[in-house]
Order: C-alpha cells, then structure tokens, then sequence
DNA sequence: AGCGGAACCTGTCGGC
DNA sequence: TGCCGACAGGTTCCGC
C-alpha cells in the first residue's frame, strides 16, 4: 500500500491526534508484525508509555515514547494504523489494539500481515533502519548527491529509485511516475544518467512526492488514511495502472513490463 | 554488483 | 457457478 506520500499523510494526522496521549495496554490479536519478539514482552515494553512526536524516515514509522524508546513500524503492503473509539471486539484483520489510557484505540490494521511493528530503546537497535538510505525529503537530498550516487551503479533506473538503501521512499508507483514525468526510461542504466538529466529526476522526485502528499497520497485499492478517508492522488497518475491508455504527453499507448517481478507503467515514445 | 526466484499472507478479479 | 492463475502500494534471503 504505501509509499513515502501515504505513511506522511499517517503521520501527520497521526500527529494531530496522539502525542500527549498514554498506552494503557497492549492487547495482540495476531502476532506476525512482531516477528521474533514474544508478545507479553511488545506489550509490557508498551504498556504506560506515552506518545511524543512521530517522525518518518522513508516508508517506516517512528513513534517517539515518553519516557523512553520509540514505536518503530512499517506498514508494507496492507497495514494502517486507526483511531477509533472503543469497539466490542477486533473487526476483521485487526492484529494489535492499543488502548489509549482516555479510552479510545489505536489500532494496527493489515491484511497480508507483512506489516511490522517494533519496539526499541534507541533508534540505532531498530532492525533495517540503520541500512535505509536519504529521505528524498531531506535537505542533504540534493541533484548533486543524486548524480553522484547514480554514476556508481549500473543497476536499471526503476530499480535503482526503488532501492531503499539508496533513496528511502519509493515504491513501484511513484517510481513510475517520476520517471514518466522526467522522460527517462525504466531500462536506462544508473550510470548512462546525464548530469541534466540527473537534474529533472532531482526535480521530478521532488515535484511528485510533494504534490502526492499534498493530495493526501494515493488510495490505489486500499489505502487509508488514519480517520479512513481516502488519498486522490490517484486522479494525478499519469501512467501507473493505465496500461493501453493514451499518453498524456504523446498520445502513444502506455505499455507494462515486468521489472524486478513488479509491474513498470511507461512510455516507450516520452521516455528515453 | 546485479538479477531471478521464492518466501512471507490474504484477497480480488478476470478468464474459461 | 466454480476453479485457477495472475496480480497487488514491500522487503528479505538465497544462489548464480
């Protein structure tokens, strides 16, 4: 489900609602999301803590705790997290509860149960974090330190924005869309980027993340926002999921390609 | 280094 | 109607 325009729009709604606020219990209905880790030991680690500020790094979620450790999540494909005020018991495909000491929940929410949710004292302990590379967000994100970092590899441009471990935040759809928009192909090598078209990736990452997020990001089949409205940004996509349809640039018809078992929308005409 | 394949788990949709 | 395969916004691990 999300990408990096999704879990910012949970967190900031997330934001909105919680810091100040303090976990009760901890009450677990289905204990994939946390892995190797018994159960009591997530719920006790939990229970009595409060929430600071929450805080994203690429795709994961970082719960800031009162009076220590943090909440480290990822919601891969299919998690959410939902306030809602106290149910008579799980709805389907409700995995965790967090009772709020005010009585309401915060609940962890994910069909495929690929989504994981950690607790940690320090951030440095959080697994795969530490491997996770610039938020493309951040300052030091910069369309210098993007064509450096592309001159070194030969890895396809599709697969290259995907790779976490070099810009965290990019999932299959938005790398489609950035690609589209800065006319470069999903097969072009790392290394074959010019230094002006490193320039326009730069630019078209920027350009669709923000406008994504200020969309509320895109509600594909199921992505849902903490108060379970839905994203629009899905009226902006250009050539995710519109295999056949017309280019909006050329008017040839978008075509889809499997790349790294992932489906790549683009045009063979726009994008070179 | 890169890539293909499988795995994790559940659901939906289209075709026959 | 019913079964079966393909596919889904993510990530990791293994072997070549």
């Amino acid at each position: 489900m999300p990408e990096l325009p999704e879990v910012e729009t949970v967190v900031r709604e997330l934001n909105r609602a919680l810091p100040g606020r303090r976990i009760r219990r901890v009450e677990v209905f289905r204990r994939d999301a946390l892995g190797d880790v018994p159960t009591a030991v997530f719920a006790d680690a939990l229970a009595g803590r409060g929430f600071g500020p929450i805080a994203r790094h690429g795709k994961f979620l970082l719960f800031r705790l009162d009076p220590s450790g943090f909440l480290v999540a990822h919601l891969r494909m299919t998690g959410k997290f939902i306030l809602s005020d106290p149910l008579p018991g799980p709805q389907p495909h409700q995995r965790v509860w967090f009772h709020l000491a005010d009585g309401q929940l915060l609940i962890f929410q994910d069909l495929r149960c690929f989504g994981t949710l950690a607790y940690v004292e320090r951030l440095e302990d959080a697994p795969n974090l530490a491997r996770l590379g610039l938020d493309p967000l951040a300052k030091d994100f910069t369309s210098r330190w993007l064509g450096e970092a592309l001159a070194g590899s030969h890895a396809p441009l599709k697969h290259w924005l995907m790779d976490q471990t070099r810009i965290a935040g990019l999932g299959n759809i938005y790398a489609c869309e950035v690609l589209f928009r800065s006319a470069l192909s999903p097969k072009r090598r790392a290394c074959r980027v010019r230094p002006e078209e490193a320039r326009r990736l730069h630019r078209a990452i920027r350009a669709v993340l923000k406008l994504a997020i200020r969309k509320n990001g895109t509600t594909i089949s199921d992505f849902q926002r903490v108060d379970e409205k839905f994203g629009e940004f899905q009226r902006y996509l250009k050539v995710y999921g519109r295999e056949g349809e017309p280019c909006p640039a050329c008017g040839a018809a978008i075509r889809r390609i499997p790349q790294q078992q992932r489906s790549t929308f683009y045009c063979a005409k726009c994008q070179s």
